[in-house]
RNA sequence: GGUGGCAUAGCUCAGCUGGAUAGAGCACCUGCCUUCUAAGCAGGCGGUCCUAGGUUCGAAUCCUAGUGCCAUCACCA
């Protein structure tokens, strides 16, 4: 039992032996620290059934505290706050049945439903960018922590493999492409197919400045122009399942696959399965169907199906096109439902997409659980801020996008840089130290992106590097590796780190205050599974490791003569290092050994 | 115009279901490497928590109205 869930029911018992009268619940939060006491009891809302003075009745709880609970020490009232100091026995306890848990903080799969995770949903006709970085990185940290919570987790993505967006990449490398390859040219296939699209975007714009010259309106012109009449024929035969057509878009989308690989495995991303909008989006249309025989959809005169959601405060959307075709909302609905009969243990899934994407979501859920299907309550629209640079909007077409490849670069790179001129790791192998740049590099890059709340936007400026010194990840990976070398320093010495230790071991106040911390690491991970946000693992294990340095800096550990401390220490030590590594694994980011 | 989100130090961000004097980092200034890694530690400077009302013993947090920025409201995706 926790000490909250101790003091919360002695609490209660105090104030009906002293005042006969039941408190419904117990407020508490950690004690500032300009104050003694480790954890506090708010007084104030204790009012509402206490009449008195609350300075008074905190001293009379704290009295019966102390007399009845080991655990508390001693107390202090200020204002209507009560300040409980908690015995350090208690601490140096909780630490030695946790020290030696592998697995601390994280919930063993107890859950019998799965949830899956979607993200990254990438377009195939060019290379992944800045934005796609952060939805990644949160869609796959999001997944970990639903895991370490004790979910069963799947990971998908689903590729819009198709649609007019590819099929102007496969004109233009028609048109203009001369038969160039990833293999004859040496570029990434993502990269080159994307130079396609925006060679596509060239020619039309140039197509529609023609037309408008000649005096057509430029509204008419951006319809009308012929190389966006003739992508949009090769839709058509692309969905006719035209020979040469599919050929093509199969050649080209196979070379974005293969970019997309390469990038994820930098980026440390990984799918349990893949679901192709080619497969799916037909998908939706039996429901829609079966959803107007129920009458939750309506037919209008012109054939088009739709649902009146005014009811719910939202508008009425379209769920079929006239022609019968499909819509977006159309191959979602299918698409959700065929990943539950794919994987029936299936009871809820996460979107991981731009927060553009709200209404669509919020729509698409209420279709859902209009049509009757019971996980609908269990589907969470991840919704993310844009990652936006000081000119405004990426912009693939316009050449205004920060490459996903290129930024990963650039971060391994400045990691060099100033590892360089530190130079501690004169002994690496240049592949070595290529590792760990890249490690700390991404570590930047990835704490940098995750540390801010989801659903904020993101500033980013290319001008300005990440930084790498004070809320970073390489600050906490240097700790991790700080850590390591004392631990690699101590088993050279004959210190017995099994060593049994006295429970009255005093504690300085860092070493309790950094019990504290780890403690609440549990809970982080469960709050930061509820509210799905990798920032509060981010946040959390900032503050652990700001602890940590502190620690470190005002207490000798390994020229502690007191063979006692010096071993707590060094399990105090270990233990830190060994969370720091468990919550940025959440987060995706590894830890060095030496830095 | 309707709807949704966001607004906290010069900059980037924390601030859990309302609680004590609103916290970090960067930048700037001052100390600390002959002792376990200075990508560090200790300290200083810096605030109209967008504005105005309201609820409350107590509001950055909740409610109302307004302002600003962003998104969305298509037989687009």
């Amino acid at each position: 039992m926790s000490i909250q869930a101790v003091l919360e029911s002695k609490v209660k018992e105090a104030v009906f032996s002293i005042f006969n009268t039941e408190l419904p619940s117990v407020e508490f939060q950690p004690t500032r620290k300009d104050f003694e006491g480790d954890i506090t009891v708010v007084v104030f809302p204790m009012l509402r059934v206490l009449k008195g003075n609350p300075v008074q009745i905190g001293n009379q709880i704290g009295e019966y505290l102390v007399n009845e609970l080991a655990e508390v020490t001693s107390f202090n009232v200020i204002k209507g706050f009560l300040n409980l100091v908690i015995s350090e026995s208690f601490y140096l306890n909780f630490f030695h049945t946790i020290k030696d848990q592998t697995d601390f903080g994280f919930v063993a799969d107890s859950d019998p439903g799965a949830v899956m995770v979607e993200y990254s949903s990438p377009n195939t006709n060019k290379p992944l960018h800045l934005g796609h970085i952060r939805n990644n990185l949160l869609g796959y940290s999001v997944s970990e922590i639903l895991k370490a919570a004790g979910k069963k987790v799947y990971k998908t993505q689903i590729i819009n493999d198709r649609g007019i967006h590819i099929c102007k990449s496969m004109l233009a490398w028609q048109k203009f492409g001369k038969g160039e390859t990833p293999e004859n040219t040496g570029l990434k296939g993502d990269k080159l197919v994307g130079n396609y699209y925006v060679a596509f975007d060239k020619a039309y714009k140039a197509e529609i400045a023609k037309l408008v010259e000649s005096g057509v309106d430029k509204e008419v012109a951006e319809k009308e122009a012929p190389l966006l009449l003739e992508a949009q024929q090769m839709l058509l035969k692309w969905e006719a399942g035209d020979e040469e057509i599919v050929t093509l878009w199969k050649t080209m989308n196979s070379w974005v696959y293969d970019g997309f690989e390469q990038t994820y495995k930098d980026l440390g991303v990984d799918f349990d399965n893949l679901y192709y909008e080619s497969n799916t989006y037909l998908l939706g249309k039996d429901f829609v169907a079966e959803g107007l025989k129920n009458e939750v959809f309506f037919k209008k005169d012109d054939g088009s199906v739709w649902i009146d959601l005014t009811d719910e405060g939202l508008d009425e959307k379209i769920v079929l096109r006239s022609d019968g075709t499909a819509v977006y909302m159309t191959q979602d609905i299918g698409t959700a439902i065929q990943r539950v009969k794919d994987y029936p243990d299936v009871k809820g899934m996460v979107y991981t997409v731009g927060n553009e994407q709200d209404y669509h979501f919020k729509v698409l859920f209420l279709i859902l659980k209009k049509l009757g299907f019971s996980w609908s309550k269990n589907l969470h629209h991840l919704s993310y801020g844009m990652v936006d640079l000081p000119s405004g909007k990426m912009k693939s077409r316009e050449g205004t996008v920060v490459d996903a490849d290129d930024l990963m670069e650039e971060m391994t790179a400045t990691a060099a840089k100033i590892s360089e001129e530190l130079g501690k790791l004169e002994d690496y192998s240049d592949s070595e130290k290529h590792g760990l740049y890249k490690m700390i590099g991404l570590g930047a890059l990835k704490y940098y992106i995750l540390k801010v709340d989801p659903k904020k936007r993101i500033l980013f400026n290319p001008e300005e590097s990440v930084d790498f010194q004070g809320n970073t990840g390489p600050f906490i990976q240097y700790t991790y590796a700080r850590i390591q070398s004392i631990l690699r320093k101590a088993s050279t010495t004959n210190v017995n780190l099994s060593m049994a230790l006295d429970h009255a071991l005093e504690l300085h106040p860092k070493e309790k205050e950094l019990i504290k911390q780890i403690q609440i690491f549990p809970d982080t991970i469960q709050l930061a599974a509820e509210n799905f946000s990798p920032a509060l693992i981010a946040n959390y294990t900032y503050d652990l490791v700001k602890e940590f340095n502190s620690f470190y800096q005002q207490v000798s550990i390994l020229g502690e003569t007191d063979e006692q401390k010096k071993v707590l220490r060094i399990q105090l030590s270990k233990k830190v290092s060994e969370v720091i590594e468990s919550a940025f694994k959440l987060l995706g980011i590894e830890v060095p050994e030496r830095m």
